[in-house]
RNA sequence: GUGGCUGUAGCUCAGGUGGUAGAGCGCCGGAUUGUGGAUCCGGUGGUCGAGGGUUCAAGUCCCUCCAGCCACCCCA
């Protein structure tokens, strides 16, 4: 049997309907915020991300499925779309346009990771992208939208935790620091953290193993180290928040894998998706533009949201599946009349099933089984009538109408 | 890439010390005529993940592979 390749998977009704919903709400919260959805390619150039994302992440090292193109040129499956959204719009001079280009999209990401709960090789993401402005309002805005998208699609107790992980500058003196900072106890360290302390000592903040807890604790704060326009923006993105009622935690030790944030960062986390606790990620990317050969300077902020993780922290309300009608016609006379019908009832908007022609008892037994909430008979006494019989499947009450008043009687 | 756990009907799972498979749910049909949900009866359904090996005999023991899950790594 041919199976789904590992990793990827189907998504079949009725948890369709969950992604469905996420992705109006998205979408809503989007059209409010004057975001405007952009489509980008799932191939790229494999350059785009080497420079784009950092040909040091793990991302581009390990995890990208790359191919060469039958004239040779080596092609990548998009593991992300901030690189993707910023070649579009360097591409299409949307820096021309006026104002700030506000940009969203949905879609898959595709990255060659072991699977496990809450991880795919295919998996969606929700996302957005702010360029053309270096605010920290604007930063502000953009964790506002995508809190809104959150809540509203039904998650709760969800934390929110940001951080500043400072510019060029601030950055590499901090990184000096936290490597002298380090070097007395990589003796203790466990052996990942000794190999993190050499090769990139910021991730040695994210560690998740206790035993180097009380070292790391002791390890100085990258906020300590910001020049003092990168904490100005950090104290202003802050600011700002507060005043729109949104509630944070500032996490110093936040990290993110991709090389090209800087200054703003910031991450939402949940409970119940296992090791991969992180539903969204974002922060912003100034020097992104110049990184892909852009002459004009173009800095932006976004995030995107794990669209397959979301679903799972929001799976617990279930959405009513129902069907308004079906029908059920009894004989090919009442079959015909039934095509019709239902036509005319689905114009109104109404989902409407049409039978195949069976047995009542059974017909009944369908209709039940999927959900219907209400069935139209439809046999020879109802044609020799001109009224159709209206069962509601709930109360189990039934009704004769004629044919003008049916639809008036579906809710 | 590394490690742990698991693979028996569509689904959830039983199948002591080896003797060629079962339940519940689902699905299909029935319990007299054009009425579902409850109950009862019957039926369909599995080369026991795949391939080797040991044995008179393997779902059960051994090996290899594959897949799934979970964790590490990393991230959404």
């Amino acid at each position: 049997m041919i199976r789904a390749v590992k990793g990827t998977r189907d998504l079949l009704p009725p948890d369709t309907a969950v992604w469905n919903h996420v992705e109006q709400i998205a979408r809503a919260v989007f059209h409010a915020y004057n975001y405007r959805e952009i489509r980008t390619p799932i191939l790229e150039e494999t350059q785009l991300f080497a420079r784009g994302v950092g040909a040091e992440t793990d991302i581009v090292t390990k995890e990208m499925y790359t191919f060469e193109d039958r004239d040779g040129s080596s092609l990548t499956m998009r593991p992300e779309n901030t690189a993707g959204v910023m070649r579009a719009y360097i591409e299409h001079r949307l820096d021309l346009l006026p104002g700030v280009q506000k940009l969203y999209y949905i879609g898959p990401m595709f990255r060659r990771e072991r699977p496990q709960k809450g991880r795919f090789r295919q998996f969606y993401q929700i996302g957005a992208e702010a360029i053309g402005s270096e605010s920290p309002a604007t930063d502000a805005e953009v964790i506002q939208m995508v809190v809104e998208i959150l809540a509203r699609s039904g998650l709760s107790h969800f934390e929110l935790l940001i951080n500043s992980v400072g510019c060029g500058k601030c950055r590499a003196q901090y990184i000096e620091k936290l490597r002298e900072a380090l070097q007395p106890f990589i003796p203790q360290l466990s052996p990942d953290n000794q190999r993190r302390a050499e090769t990139n000592p910021l991730r040695v903040l994210d560690s998740k193993v206790p035993e180097d807890e009380p070292i790391i604790e002791q390890l100085p704060s990258i906020l300590d180290s910001l020049c003092p326009e990168c904490l100005e923006h950090f104290e202003r993105v802050r600011l700002y928040l507060t005043d729109r009622g949104i509630k944070f935690e500032v996490k110093p030790r936040l990290v993110r894998g991709l090389d090209y944030y800087m200054r703003t960062t910031f991450e939402v986390v949940h409970g119940n998706l296992g090791a991969q606790n992180s539903v969204l990620g974002g922060g912003r990317y100034d020097g992104l533009a110049e990184q892909l050969d852009s002459k004009v300077p173009s800095p932006g902020i976004g995030f995107s949201i794990g669209e397959d993780r979301l679903v799972m922290a929001v799976s617990d309300n279930q959405l009513p599946d129902a069907l308004d009608l079906y029908i059920a016609p009894m004989d090919e006379s009442a079959l015909r009349h039934a095509g019709v019908l239902a036509t005319e009832l689905r114009a109104t908007g109404a989902s409407v099933e049409v039978g195949t022609t069976a047995k009542l008892k059974k017909a009944m037994d369908i209709a039940n089984k999927v959900s219907a909430r209400r069935v139209l008979i439809i046999g020879e006494d109802e044609l020799a009538a001109g009224e159709y019989s209206l069962k509601d499947m709930t109360s189990g009450t039934q009704l004769r109408l004629s044919r003008a008043e049916i639809a008036g009687h579906l809710k």
